[in-house]
DNA sequence: AACGTGACTGCCC
DNA sequence: CGGGCAGCCACGT
């Protein structure tokens, strides 16, 4: 299972604290593939299968992105719950952008 | 083994 | 500033 790219994912957007979020390509570099921003977003579509915080994770633009107007919605109100200021969808991520990602 | 798909990113116009 | 195109990676069939 550890093999999959997505339990990798996984345990990095896993080990984001409250108040802090992370992008796509953030994770995907830290995993040793700086391209690898699609594969990660792959892994998250499946965050429904585990207690993954997926909504900690948004685009490198700042942009919440989701899966549809619902999902973007729902990310956002529970990123506001949890300190980060989220102003029409969008982040700033020089701000709450958690750099110290790890396993 | 190959094709298609997808919650992305960066560059160009 | 906004929209469009192409490139990358991993998984399922």
């Amino acid at each position: 299972m550890s093999d999959n790219f997505f339990d990798l994912v996984y345990k990095v957007v896993a080990q984001v604290p409250e108040g802090k979020v992370t992008t796509y390509g953030a994770v995907a570099r830290f995993l040793g593939n700086p391209r690898g921003s699609r594969a990660v977003g792959w892994a998250m579509r499946q965050c429904g299968r585990s207690d993954i915080p997926c909504h900690r994770v948004i685009n490198s633009d700042g942009n919440v992105g989701g899966y549809g107007a619902e999902g973007v919605a729902r990310k956002a109100l529970l990123l506001r719950k949890e300190g980060v200021k989220v102003r029409n969808g969008k982040i700033d991520l020089s701000r709450f952008e958690f750099k110290r990602l790890r396993l």
